[in-house]
DNA sequence: GCTCAATAATTTCCTTCGTCAAGTATTGAT
DNA sequence: ATCAATACTTGACGAAGGAAATTATTGAGC
């Protein structure tokens, strides 16, 4: 929602957003863009230019073969605003402010001791206290990214394991402590929305992101839209088998790709007792080959799973990232490998990108959702 | 596109697939339904009314709790116009009418002797001759289904292995053979979106359809529209490997779903040198405990790829049908059994229909992606 | 039977949005 | 200087859908 109150024409919420993820951008290319007339877009962008969300950039390329008035790219006025995101775990909040264009301009993080609603919110006060400062004029939306189920339309956090909370009217409880405007998303959502407004899915009509950790996730982009899942579950890459006699899942199924290659699972694979994920990755990087090969299996099964993502939907392109990728080296030659074999025909043309995921990205994609929130609402 | 020539409004498009595939409605519950006022859905209902597309029915059941106006509910006129569907074959024309609710009026078929583009054109076209008769004067549409990769947008088949087609202008091809409108798409996707729009799937955001033959298929609507694979490849679910060390598949890769349950592995996983896929499913049948197990193996193979798509996308329900299930009995508990194992949490609530195809299914479903083309162009 | 409340459908008027076509702005080439 | 080319703006217009009043048709209460 814009300052004035009112709800955008369906023009200027398309014009914004093309701005937005699609960086400085004539009028006339925009209209192209949208199928729009140009007075169109010129009508949509006068009342975005007057309240400070778009600025004309100086007249600069030539566009055409010669002749002709030199456009003047609308761009986003990337200070107009800023927005808070926090990303809640069982032991952390970690937070972030972020520019209109989801660039971090500041960050800062709290450990919790408890996980209760209350101290949680308490935290929460403090950090968004903390984080705003001179920002504050300028912000007026919290974006919160939990794990568990989420419901995203009304705020309100069904379940969410590592906290152990059950039914809490999250962004309610929110608005009220910190005075924002809140918008509560899933984690793996929210780093999936944050990819595709601002990172490798711009533009694309379809889209996937993989996180690798102690679970694998996965966040779904079909027809431009986040997939949810009709009975509230999507993206269960992990519970994908590829082995029908693989370990045993705590799902009570087998060879689930989180069995072969959650964090967890490779610390059991390689079997030595007091070999912690992180001792293990040291071993593996020093030569060790039984260790190694678990690291390959884990890899080879992510990649089975990412395949089984591309033969179905068909994603113009795959992100796979997360903390397990601080152990990138050891994975991604496997990870492409497995997806190779098992992408089916021109499946195994779609990009991989295999990156680790910069600190503070998760609460980066909770101030994507907000960002979007501002539009989309 | 309609008789007159212009293109519907969109509330005019929207309260006409509503009344299609949503039954008699009155236009106050229409209103509702779409979201528009109930003056837009008089002033839509008008030209269609009109045009001979809608009628209103006899004030029927009293709605409200006691007094008030009754409803005069809208509903299709289904003879006042009929579409020709053919599935082409590497061996056989399949051909049936249909009214516009995509019921079969009358349907015939023709064995191909020859699979070049030019023998099937002139057996297309006296099949055709065929099957219209009396229905030829209000009959504009004939629907083709063609396994393979097909461009629906453009009417072109970039390859189909059983024709050994490649890069065939069929829909330019089969106008000129018909003097019909003509459109093309592939066999399991005008089956999806015939179940979409006429079937189990009608007005569920989400859908999955499965076809279990010579190979294992997918159809996927997501967000309301068929997901189509930004490489082309889509819906691939015979590719899923579920078992590293399963039997190879003519992929290159292991333990396919297709590798496992396609008809040809099952004959081949019974081993006994001779015996048809037909003769299999009648010694399962007898009770041949090795034979039975292979159809056992099977079903659980798809269960688990039909648990792939529930965990991925989480459809609103999935329907797994083909020839393959003539066989039906055989593989419905292990189907039911395997999915269960596989589905992640509430992706287990998902509902499963398995039945087995009737004969011309594949027919109306081409029919039924020319009548969704006369609302969606 | 008459009146009233309740619900369905239509009509009339009006707003909104975006297009069309004409005009203005700004450049390079001749 | 003039002209062609391209970008943008303006104002008139038309189509689509909404709001509210009006008409239509019923059952209930008297």
């Amino acid at each position: 929602m814009f300052p004035d109150g009112e709800a955008l024409a369906p023009a200027a919420t398309a014009v914004f957003t093309a701005v937005l993820t699609e960086g400085p951008i004539s009028r006339v290319a925009l209209a192209r863009r949208l199928n729009l007339s140009s007075a169109a877009v010129t009508k949509a962008a006068r009342p975005l230019i007057a309240m400070g969300y778009l600025e004309e950039q100086a007249a600069t390329e030539r566009t055409g073969p010669g002749a002709g008035r030199p456009a003047s790219p609308l761009a986003i006025r990337a200070d107009r605003e800023f927005f808070v995101g926090v990303k809640i775990t069982g032991d952390e909040l970690i937070g972030v402010v972020t520019d209109l264009r989801a660039e971090v301009r500041t960050s800062a993080h709290r450990r919790l001791t408890a996980t209760g609603i209350d101290d949680v919110l308490t935290q929460l006060g403090e950090l968004v206290n903390e984080l705003l400062g001179s920002f504050r004029p300028r912000t007026r939306h919290l974006g919160l990214a939990v794990s568990g189920d989420v419901d995203h339309a009304t705020g309100f956090v069904r379940y969410s394991p590592f906290l152990r909370w059950h039914d809490v009217a999250l962004r309610e409880l929110a608005e009220k402590a910190t005075g924002l405007t809140v918008t509560v998303e899933n984690d793996v959502k929210a780093l999936t929305t944050a990819e595709q407004w601002f990172g490798e899915g711009v533009g694309a009509d379809s889209f996937a992101l993989v996180t690798v950790g102690a679970g694998i996730g996965c966040g779904l982009i079909v027809g431009g839209r986040l997939v949810s899942g009709a009975h509230g579950v999507a993206g269960e890459i992990g519970h994908i088998s590829v082995d029908t006699n693989g370990p045993a899942c705590h799902c009570g199924s087998r060879g689930c790709v989180e069995a072969i290659a959650g964090a967890d699972a490779i610390v059991r694979a390689v079997g030595r007792p007091g070999v912690t994920f992180s001792q293990a990755v040291a071993l593996a990087r020093s030569g060790d080959a039984a260790v190694g090969a678990a690291f390959a299996r884990a890899g080879d099964a992510i990649g089975s799973g990412i395949a089984a993502v591309a033969n179905l939907v068909g994603p113009s392109r795959i992100v796979v990232s997360g903390e397990g990728l601080s152990a990138y080296d050891l994975f991604e030659p496997h990870i492409r490998a497995g997806f190779q074999r098992q992408a089916f025909g021109a499946a195994a043309d779609c990009p991989l990108s295999i990156r680790p995921l910069p600190f503070e990205e998760w609460a980066r994609g909770a101030a994507a959702v907000s960002i979007k929130a501002l539009v989309a609402s």
